[in-house]
DNA sequence: TTCGCTTGAATGATCGTTCAATCATGCGTA
DNA sequence: TACGCATGATTGAACGATCATTCAAGCGAA
């Protein structure tokens, strides 16, 4: 009945690390089969006798349950800004650091064109839950007072997003690190900033903080 | 039979919409011949003999030469940011929803782990060559006095990065989109935090505005 | 005819997948 | 205990399909 756990999951391991390398067509049954030592690209049908695509929505959908599960951040959501955001941020940075993440994530974005549904659930667990509670956060936070009013929404996006491009320089594109800053250091600034333009005595540039369209 | 003179450029086209839809290995040159009306994929050995991997490059560096052509953005250096920086967020968004942009931008992010050189001359014209400016820009608009001091290569990177979720929103991500600000919004509250966040008058939060290591 | 261009057919390699045979292991039974 | 055997697991070989690429022949125009 239960064979040795590990079989499977060497196979799932191995499926995601070419998949991630190749794409689903690049990678062949073959290659996987050796990167996960078996002596025969056949047992991968013993495991998963749906094939190749099957195996790839499998290994895909194992790393993404795998990097789904977040800690509940509630306990934050008393905490103020200059200790809340720098907290939130440097746990975005570390998570965007992950290898297996950034594996993922890219894997998902080339495939997307022909499997779009795979990148639906990603999307609803991580990015737009991270921006949902940053978002009722920072909503929180202009109740109490400690943040003037504006739109949360955009607020959350552009918090996130100003650790973007720092995220995707020592991930994606070394060339971006080259004379850049380190993380604390745009961590810092951009914190700054954020939470400079959301004081709430100061007055504000625009004049609206509302959307009035 | 007179060749029409786009023969080459057909090709070129048809290669890089086959390609950034299923990546180099799952794109074929059947497919590209028939997408690009010719009768028979032979025909491509005609203009591109080195076969499909140099169809590939010739294909990805066409676009990236075509998409490589900025405004020289020098007359906006003098402009208050209140003009400058919507100016150039906007610009942003209008480029990144560029449907040509982003298949290439996807495509040489996907095949990147096996042809890394591909997306050296893209990061470094578009956004290294973003960056570089508005970093320039800020420091300037440091020196006129109409930003406080501040690192402006995480200044840079901040203000740019505020735009990706919402540049992401409506292009790679539908969902985000879904109860989220619209590009107008979003710009006017990202901008309106980051144009506060640097006021040259109010005190800053944290009280290092330098990096000091 | 000559030359640039086009085409259908063919070639060899590689792919995903199947299959029959074999090994390993535990279990019921004598 | 010893034996036979069912079942899970593994293997090498093979099949058909599809791929990139080549090739020889055909086409129109100078």
């Amino acid at each position: 009945m239960e064979h040795e756990p590990g079989r499977r999951e060497q196979i799932l391991d191995a499926a995601f690390e070419e998949f991630s390398d190749k794409g689903l067509a690049g990678a062949t049954i073959k290659s996987i089969a050796q990167r996960a030592a078996l002596k025969s690209p056949a047992l991968i049908y013993w495991y998963f006798p749906e094939g190749k695509q099957e195996l790839f929505y499998a290994a895909a959908e194992a790393k993404i349950t795998f990097l789904g599960v977040f800690k509940d951040p509630e306990p934050l959501m008393e905490a103020p800004p200059e200790l809340a955001l720098p907290t939130i941020a440097s746990a975005y940075l570390t998570f965007a650091a992950d290898p297996t993440a950034r594996r993922l994530f890219r894997l998902l974005l080339a495939e997307a064109p022909r499997h779009p549904g795979l990148l639906e659930p990603v999307v609803a667990r991580g990015p737009l839950r991270v921006l949902g509670f940053l978002s009722a956060y920072l909503e929180r936070q202009v109740e109490l007072g400690r943040l003037r009013p504006h739109d949360t929404r955009a607020g959350a996006r552009a918090f996130i997003g100003m650790l973007i491009p720092q995220a995707l320089s020592h991930v994606l594109m070394p060339q971006l690190q080259v004379d850049g800053p380190t993380d604390a250091e745009h961590m810092r600034t951009a914190i700054g900033i954020f939470l400079d333009g959301l004081k709430p005595d100061g007055r504000e540039a625009g004049g609206d903080s509302h959307d009035s369209h």
